[in-house]
DNA sequence: TTATTTTAAGACTTCAATATCTTAAAGATG
DNA sequence: CATCTTTAAGATATTGAAGTCTTAAAATAA
């Protein structure tokens, strides 16, 4: 199950990403979280920037350039990212597609997808990227195993 | 979110119609099918040959033809259909989309992520379409509501 | 100033899911 | 038989997410 778009998904690994590597009042090279993280360069430039417009991050352009969090990372919630990245009726969507699925006309799905929505939102919203970051986990392509899942 | 593919939304929706439908031993038009649920009619057809094939429904061609369901409805549960269409690999994906994610080598939303699929693979064991047919909900785009969600 | 580096931004390309179109095969009907 | 209807199956088209390429703008440094 695909829940996030690669949009949103590069938007957190970079995130944590720079939490690991930034220095204080050190701005970061795009072009180097693309090379460690195999992401594409103009394309991560393009997600960073959504983020730089809604104030997440501030970006500095010429020779010494780069990108900082400029938000308090431990108010950077897993929620926020989906919100600005994937819109927000990102939770309202109908398990089976359906157009005004809700109480009044609901699908046969409806309450065993609103639940195990509101129980997603809840994870999302209780995860910001410090917690992340601080779980310590992968956060490359590089794995041991050689089937990929 | 959208968790699944039209391709499993459509078969969900066609079973229910079906079971709503179908008198004893009687054949279903997929064209009935396909205007009613406002579905391609080619595109459903080829959905439900693949669940033909795998034994959850028979066709029969002709001017009297159709398709019927052949296993009890009972014992189709929303996650049989989605192995079928989704693939086995559906709830083994890492959040992050990292290869080889799992105990071993972990991302950073493993745990979160881990618990939170375990849960909505429960509901969809627990829920036959035969459960959703008897919920009673709705199945077609008819919707009172101006605004779509 | 001139050249270089970096982010910003737009145009274009690729790819997989979805949708459509056409033909084949099986069965019914007259 | 010939004709019609329906599912089966393949080819083609469309669409949006994802990825690539090019140019502009801002800042640094020679």
């Amino acid at each position: 199950m695909q829940a996030l778009s690669k949009t949103t998904i590069y938007a957190i690994r970079a995130l944590i990403y720079m939490l690991n590597n930034q220095q204080t009042n050190q701005y970061i090279n795009i072009r180097d979280i693309s090379n460690d993280l195999d992401i594409s360069f103009h394309f991560l430039t393009k997600i960073l920037q959504s983020l730089t417009k809604q104030g997440l991050l501030s970006s500095y352009r010429g020779a010494t350039g780069g990108i900082a969090i400029s938000k308090n990372p431990q108010n950077i919630r897993l929620i926020d990212l989906i919100y600005i990245l994937e819109g927000n009726d990102f939770f309202d969507k109908c398990l089976l597609g359906l157009p005004g699925c809700g109480t009044l006309e609901p699908c046969p799905a409806h309450e065993i997808w609103s639940v195990a929505k509101d129980d997603l939102k809840m994870k999302f919203e209780n995860a910001s990227i410090l917690d992340l970051k601080n779980l310590k986990g992968r956060i490359t392509n590089e794995s041991l195993e050689l089937a990929t899942a």
